[in-house]
DNA sequence: TATGAATGAGCCTTCATTCAT
DNA sequence: AATGAATGAAGGCTCATTCAT
């Protein structure tokens, strides 16, 4: 169960080439997990469309589930560069923030649902492991800055109101994109969904 | 894509030891799920579990699938009938049927997250199939009525709101119990949760 | 290879249902090798159709192969009282009986090409066996008395000519109706056999 | 039914290794289906015998209909580029030609006597392929070329008389080789062949 | 370092046959 | 005698991973 399997990419991408080619598997994996679905997701399968082989592949992830590891990996921190942004953004009241960055939280998951869904099905390998947590981290701390900063929520109740708004729109967004809605109706979940954490937060 | 494999378990338990061997089978299903995870559950270990033989197995269940089906399907059963007594209870006010259905929701899944968290798996493959959607359409009515005949949502608004009551709760409740939290911190998150959307109905 | 499987039914059938049971099987194998093809015809089919339990067939027949053997036992009873009957004929020609029983060969191996196609997978389990010689060697009997009395091929050769009949007719039957032709260019495939073989015999 | 599955090798043999290793498997076929029957033709079996493991097998056939159809095509042929070579032989008369190559079609049928067998079982499952039917075509384009070129059969009566040449002869060398005759009843039946379609043919 | 052929454990499923009822 | 649930060996096939070249 609790077999530890390396989760890190075998080398460090220090050399240009290294770079690339890990770049060129990771989009590859990508194809074929929003194209050809999880049951085709094999490491020959992307070998084969990054253009590499196998023995490759094998040479920058030690094992498959370090590739979908590093997927995810890759797609969270995307996703919350974007989130950090928005919700920083002094330019905008906390309220237009978080109604902003929900919204586009809820974009980001429709775009990526193909890829998640087939992610999720090995996401639950790697919830135990430091590695992911530190990218449920980067979310949190985010979001509780946002909280603490803009919002002023108490020191007493941060904790759980951060994990209140995470779970409620990541909850949320993931349901709702499982069939994509088109963008109306994307918008209006997202505005459901901050509509009810601003009242709440009393914002 | 569509290849509609059946579902349906392939003889009715009229017998009582069919009824037997049936609900072994069953039980074995979930021992394996929980215990051993998902990539552990093949029919064979199934089998081995509740001490038959896998031609016995397959004798009531035409290929894994259905029996993964069943095992969905008798959760949600069990669910979604403690969920209308809670929600139709007249002697409470519609607040407080939500909040408890909520909280008692919360609780089921906490007490299931292991098996459904297996199951999630392999939901993904059913969610196109009508089989599946009929599990869900009950849940939708269930709390739809509610909406409607306790809380006075316009027609208008229902369908959204109890995809939104259902979505918010379901998701939440499924974020929050991958790693089961005590009882105080869970209705917490329950209450968290039935208050958002109180607020939102005007309860 | 050579392990002498019983092949003769378990019981005689003496009494009245007992025939009636056995004919009811023999019908189903027939019904389910003609209409659902040799890889649905499994023991438990056969018992299905026939409307008796798998049980009792095995106390007909003692396995898989034997029940086949019987099916093809019965077809080449029937086809050879037909063919008997036909060379004998005295009112017509030795020629127009050749001629007449050829087609009809034609007509009853294409009436049966399904049959006898899934026959053939395990025809080849038979011969080796006397019971399965047993029956060949009517065939040769009927088309030997019929070339000696008949057509007057003399001792010498007639062993040989027997085969040879027997060979042309049946080899040419079979490939011809794999897939089954019209009546009109079946008359003509059994014509030219039987022409050829005319010829041959000096008829 | 008519679900097409793949029957062509999986890559071409262009490098010497790969080459080996699938003459290998496919003596390994041969060898199998001919001492130890078609029931004992298993995928397994086969690759064991090759010396190599079934990953491999598969890695050359995509499926245990391909090996089957492969082992027919290698032997189909053979067998026809010699009958081609023989028809055509302009040094003989269209008799002599016609006797010699029924011959030679004798001999190899029993030659290969044990494989065809095996093969037939399996023939059945191709039958509507049109791989399958290419390979029948050759050896009708070479029987109508003689039949019309050497022969002089008028091309009315041409495809007739192609099928039932080809039809007489496969038909009847496979009923004889059935359990395999000595050189000299061989030579007596092609001969009787040969002879009773060289009469119909006016040779 | 890159390759990709080779491996083989292990998966799902079928079906002839038995035997307790 | 009849039943049909139970058995489990065996089959076809996949795919993560390795290692000789």
């Amino acid at each position: 169960m609790a077999r530890r399997t390396a989760l890190k990419p075998r080398k460090q991408p220090s050399q240009r080439r290294s770079r690339q080619l890990n770049e060129a598997i990771l989009e590859a994996a990508v194809r074929v997990l929003e194209r050809e679905g999880p049951s085709r997701f094999t490491t020959t399968r992307v070998a084969e469309v990054a253009g590499v082989s196998v023995g490759s592949l094998y040479q920058y992830y030690p094992n498959k589930s370090s590739l979908l590891f590093c997927l995810h990996e890759r797609e969270a921190r995307r996703t919350w560069s974007e989130m950090e942004a928005m919700l920083t953004d002094a330019r905008r009241s906390p309220r237009e923030r978080l109604v902003a960055a929900v919204r586009r939280f809820f974009e980001t998951e429709a775009e990526e649902a193909e890829l998640r869904n087939a992610l999720q099905v090995a996401e639950r390998l790697f919830w135990e492991l430091p590695e992911f947590q530190a990218i449920q981290a980067r979310a949190e701390r985010d979001v509780q800055a946002f909280l603490r900063d803009a919002v002023g929520v108490p020191s007493r109740r941060l904790a759980f109101e951060t994990q209140l708004v995470l779970a409620t729109v990541a909850g949320l967004a993931e349901r709702v994109t499982r069939e994509p809605p088109g963008p109306a109706a994307l918008r209006r979940w997202a505005d459901a969904a901050s509509g009810m954490l601003c009242t709440r937060l009393g914002l």
